[in-house]
DNA sequence: GTATTTGCAAACCCTTTGCAAATGT
DNA sequence: ACATTTGCAAAGGGTTTGCAAATAC
C-alpha cells in the first residue's frame, strides 16, 4: 500500500511539456489546448489539464496561480516550465504574465523553519501587478 | 456623463462591514453570507457579493485572492476590513488566512514608477503558505 | 494482460448577472 | 417619485471527474 504509483509517458505529456518549452508566453490550460490541437486534433482540454497538474507534482512545472488581488484578474491559471528561479509580472488588463528580468532579490528576514502566526512556512509567493507595453499602448482606459 | 454615482446606504451593506469587522479570520463571501442569514434571513449570496465589491472599489475592505501557487488552494476568495498594513500567511491545507503580525519588512531595491520587464507597476503581492496549528495538529496527511 | 491514461461530456465550485419587486433619498 | 439595490435563480468561466475505449508497459 506505498508503492510508489508509475506514471507513463504519453505522448500526450511528451507534447504538453514540448509545447511549454517552447511557448514563452506562460500559456494557459486552454492556449495549451489549442496549440497542441493543431498537430493533435484529438487532445481533449482534461488531458491537458490532467497532465498539467501530473508536472508541477513532479516539479517539472510551475503553476502561475491567477492574480485577483486588489487589481489584476483573468481567471486562468498559466504555467511555465522555466526552471530558473525568477519573478513574475501580471497585467491587470489583459491578463498576461511575464518574467521580471531586472530584479532578483529575495526578501531577507526569514527563514523556512520559521513559524508566523503558528503557521510552519513552507514558501511564499511575490508577484508584481501593472500594465503591460501593449495595454500601456492602446487606450483601453 | 461623468458624474459620479451615488451609492445608497443599505442595511445590507452595514450588516456586512459589521460582520466583517467583527469577524477576525478573513471570511469568505460564503462564511459572511451564513453568518449574515442569522439575524437577516433573506439576505442573498449575490447581495454579499456585490457589497463586498463595492467596499473594496471604497477602500474599505481588502480581497485576499485565494492563493493556489505551487501549493494552497481552496478557491474562494477572502475578505478582511484590517486597515493595517500587513501580510497574510494562507494554510496549503484547510485555506484558512492569518495575518502575519511578526514579519513585517517591506521588500525594497525598486520603487513605484519603475518599469520592469516594459511593465509599468503598479504594486506587488506578497504572502506566505505554510500548514496552520490545526492542521498541524490533525493527522490529515 | 492489465493497470494507467485518454477523450468526451457532464458535473463542479465560485462568482456574476438579468429581472421584477423592494428600498433609500 | 424614481434611481439604486435587493432577492432570486439562472448563467458564466475555469477546472475537475466518471466512465468506457485506447494505450503503455
Amino acid at each position: 500500500m506505498s508503492m510508489i504509483a508509475k506514471k507513463r509517458n504519453t505522448k500526450q505529456q511528451t507534447a504538453i511539456l514540448e509545447e511549454l518549452r517552447r511557448n514563452r508566453v506562460h500559456p494557459t490550460a486552454t492556449e495549451l489546448f489549442e496549440a497542441l490541437r493543431e498537430t493533435m486534433p484529438r487532445i481533449s482540454l482534461g488531458t491537458v489539464y490532467r497532465n498539467l497538474e501530473n508536472l508541477v507534482e513532479e516539479g517539472v512545472v510551475n503553476k502561475i496561480a491567477a492574480s485577483s488581488g486588489q487589481a489584476s484578474s483573468s481567471g486562468q491559471a498559466r504555467f511555465d516550465a522555466e526552471k530558473s528561479d525568477h519573478y513574475h509580472v501580471h497585467c491587470v488588463k489583459c491578463g498576461s504574465v511575464d518574467d521580471v528580468v531586472e530584479f532578483q532579490s529575495r526578501p531577507e528576514n526569514w527563514n523556512h523553519e520559521t513559524k508566523l502566526s503558528g503557521y510552519i512556512i513552507l514558501g511564499y509567493r511575490f508577484e508584481f501587478y501593472g500594465i503591460c507595453p501593449s495595454c500601456e499602448g492602446a487606450n483601453n482606459s
